[in-house]
DNA sequence: CTGAAAGCGCTTACAG
DNA sequence: CTGAAAGCGCTTACAG
């Protein structure tokens, strides 16, 4: 069943089906209903990949996700879904191991398959720097920003991490904590964590005291088992915490477990500050304090930025959407 | 830069090209090694549309997620990925609306794009039975059976969800509970809620209950809030109950925080038995007992099965993999 | 408004 | 082992 068996049994030529099909305005009334009422009867579709081939670089746009189990990132596909569903754009969701490196596999996804468009859920902005001048198609970077890469078909969305993670330290401060430890990420590159690592130590600076990384972080996955694990090991190697920031709220939702498993109460004992404002931190108990990003907001903007470098905006866009400390029950005055 | 390009610049013809590309044996090895490097020096990669359009029916695995969120079908795409990956099959994922009906929807995506084969992470049996038939790759249904629908293409891998749900009522009966109540999920259709209430019915009518789904049972959404609003609407009207089975760990989530927030305690006041064995039921305070099903397990048979199918064989599974109670904290004795 | 024809970038018999 | 040629199912000037 292809374009010339819908034509032939329509009675018009491939090229009349063509138009009908791709809603081209010169095709007669009567032609477009009756081809329309033939493909509907026999169920046609059009075969994508010969529409793609001939129409060049028009396959659907590519949602590059890094890391697998990441709950902010499935929040986000599913609203970018659909903002970018109102326009007619499909998408086509790849996962990405942590050891894949992004841009490398999203150069040979565009020279394979020549995506409209493709956004990043994560990355890391040395692998943009080394290899994104080989990619042609506008592109979106989520949760990090490329405005320092200076890529005209870059853009980025993300919430500053270091106001942010200053903010949760500042919070915990006015609370009267002067001991506070961190959990979670790594010190290595600049990725999310690192960022919120130094937006927290420069906040601790400007308030006298001068962070210690040996003694008071431990880095550790954006997972429970992370956050629990980090947790322990921080809380047997100092004794005089009263309050630990957490990374992301994954690891503060393992770090709660862990502080419980020691007879300690949260926040009793120790004051817990979360980040991103998922599930995790809203119904636990007790509730989270937390930092809020929030993932409709940024998928909205990742999609508008993909439809105007797909309308042929010449200029990347790099935006900073705002985030929120919101206040629950776990961090108490001291 | 196509493949004509690259033969025209290793001296050799577009159809030697063609063959190493696709690694086939008739080709010298001064002439694999030759095209091999001009093809590395260049960055070519074959373009993909012409590729299938040429090799018929042959577009990546094509993945489809029902509905957005659900923790579970999360989990399993990556194992599901890692696996096929190692036989060399890339997958396209999908994620459907809830009210896209996921048949109809992977029926035009064939129609369209001729994938090698296709995953659907949850869907409902009626859908399938109305309209599978129009599908001619092979299938896989994932955490429902397709067992009853007899088609030879359409394989399926889930545990037995209502013993599952017979297991934890036995459970809790066994603990010394006869007040139980149910939230979760919902009584139409033949969908998995649906299952594993039949289960659970039936578990309690061998014990001599019959239940009241009036008054012992709340449906709700499998999202944390849903199960926080169902489980305060289930104990505002009932006053008695010392159980509450939630039908998914998300659910128990959200009930855990209702039953806090009535000032009551799980399991001093309340006993709440989950479903899947999430990292909610793992590290939340107390820890939850639930039923465990293996995403890891799911993922794998489900490779299986596609892999089963895409080298040809005629018959479709269904497998029951195997689940598991799992004992923690959230029931106590009577 | 419509049809015949060329061509998108590949793969695969078919000769050699 | 290798090349020339046909054809996969479409779209898009080009004539009419």
């Amino acid at each position: 069943m292809d374009i010339r068996d819908i034509a032939a049994q329509a009675g018009y030529g491939v090229g009349t089906v063509s138009r009908v099909i791709n809603g081209q305005p010169n095709v007669s009334e009567k032609a477009r209903k009756r081809i329309l009422a033939v493909m509907a009867e026999c169920g046609y579709e059009p075969n994508s990949n010969a529409r793609y081939l001939k129409m060049r670089s028009q396959t659907p746009v590519a949602v590059f996700v890094m890391g697998v189990g990441n709950r902010l990132f499935d929040d986000i596909i599913g609203p970018l879904q659909a903002r970018l569903a109102e326009e007619d754009e499909d998408i086509v969701v790849t996962y990405l191991d942590d050891d894949a490196t992004e841009v490398r596999s999203a150069i040979e996804y565009q020279q394979a398959r020549h995506p409209k468009a493709m956004a990043f859920l994560g990355g890391e902005p040395r692998y943009f720097a080394e290899s994104f001048h080989e990619i042609e198609v506008p592109c979106v970077l989520v949760t990090n920003s490329a405005e320092g890469l200076g890529f005209a078909n870059l853009s980025s969305v993300t919430i500053d991490n270091e106001a942010a993670a200053a903010r949760a330290i500042e919070h915990l401060w006015e609370r009267g904590h002067r001991r506070i430890g961190i959990v979670g990420g790594s010190r290595t590159e600049n990725n999310v964590s690192a960022q919120r690592l130094s937006g927290a130590e420069a906040a601790l600076r400007e308030r006298g005291v001068s962070f210690d990384y040996e003694r008071d972080y431990e880095p550790c996955s954006f997972l429970e088992r992370g956050g629990y694990d980090a947790a322990q090991r921080l809380l047997d190697r100092t004794g005089d915490l009263t309050a630990v920031f957490a990374l992301g709220d994954v690891i503060a939702f393992g770090a709660l477990r862990a502080i419980a498993d020691r007879g300690l109460s949260v926040p009793g004992d120790i004051s817990l500050v979360g980040f991103d404002d998922t599930s995790f931190s809203q119904f636990s108990v007790p509730r989270i304090t937390t930092i809020r990003q929030s993932s409709a907001l940024l998928a909205e903007r990742a999609a508008e930025a993909l439809l105007a470098g797909m309308r042929g905006a010449a200029e990347a866009t790099h935006e900073l959407v705002p985030f929120e400390l919101v206040e629950r029950e776990s961090v108490r005055d001291l």
